[in-house]
DNA sequence: GCGACAG
DNA sequence: ATCTTGTCGC
């Protein structure tokens, strides 16, 4: 079953990853991508309260189409490798309240690079059963060699002799992206809608923007 | 024991 | 993530 209680102690959301892992699936995208979905979180009150938002995008101009937004209470401390624990549950509801159908969706964190392959993307992506590519700033696990400086190079990021993700320069002389598959995509494909989202900025748009809006509301 | 550690 | 202004470089 991949529908379970969040409100679990860190031990046992360790195992529940172990067995959600073995859920996720690579594969290409069935259909044509027409909108892309962003998100990104915030804390309020001093992480006492957590605020999604899900921005909607065409897929062929990168335009904002409609944002959603959802405001909750912390249910789950930050540990590295449980990402998902606090944030995927405000996230998950802020998707589901976007008006229309989302064909790919961008979550800010890692997918299958993770240590028990269960990023918050392929959280997120099991739950709602959609496409999903994690994009992270930063790395988590997993070694590499440092991709070419350029925009559009990139690197193999593997861990424990597997390939789990990709370092990927959006932009010249620019910091890399670590990007995963998170469920129902494969890594090829992550990384060209990456490049594809990205306007000439470090980031994809929908994650971009999912930023902008979600520091914005916390201010209001 | 020591260093690493998404957001 | 968050606390925070201006500043250097492409």
């Amino acid at each position: 079953m991949i529908h379970h209680r969040w409100d679990i102690s860190p031990s046992e959301a360790i195992a529940l990853q172990g067995r959600l892992a073995a859920l996720v699936r690579v594969e290409p995208l069935v259909g044509e991508v027409h909108t892309v979905v962003g998100t990104d979180c915030a804390f309020m009150d001093g992480r006492k309260r957590i605020i999604a938002v899900a921005v909607l995008c065409d897929a062929k101009s990168m335009e904002v189409l409609t944002s959603v937004r959802e405001i909750r209470r912390c249910g789950f401390p930050y540990v590295s490798g449980l990402l998902s624990f606090r944030e995927a549950p405000a996230m998950i509801a802020a998707v589901r309240k976007l008006p229309r159908r989302l064909d790919l969706l961008m979550c800010d964190g890692q997918g299958l690079a993770h240590p028990r392959g269960l990023g918050l993307a392929c959280h997120v992506g099991l739950w709602l059963d959609l496409p999903v590519i994690g994009v992270a700033k930063s790395r988590l696990c997993g070694q590499h060699r440092g991709p070419g400086a350029r925009r559009g190079c990139r690197a193999q990021l593997r861990h424990n002799g597997n390939v789990v993700g990709a370092v990927v320069r959006t932009r010249t002389n620019v910091k890399s992206l670590y990007i995963s598959v998170g469920h129902r995509v494969t890594l090829n494909e992550s990384v060209r809608w990456t490049l594809k989202a990205c306007r000439g900025v470090r980031l994809p748009e929908p994650s971009r923007r999912a930023h902008q809006y979600v520091s914005r509301a916390k201010t209001e």
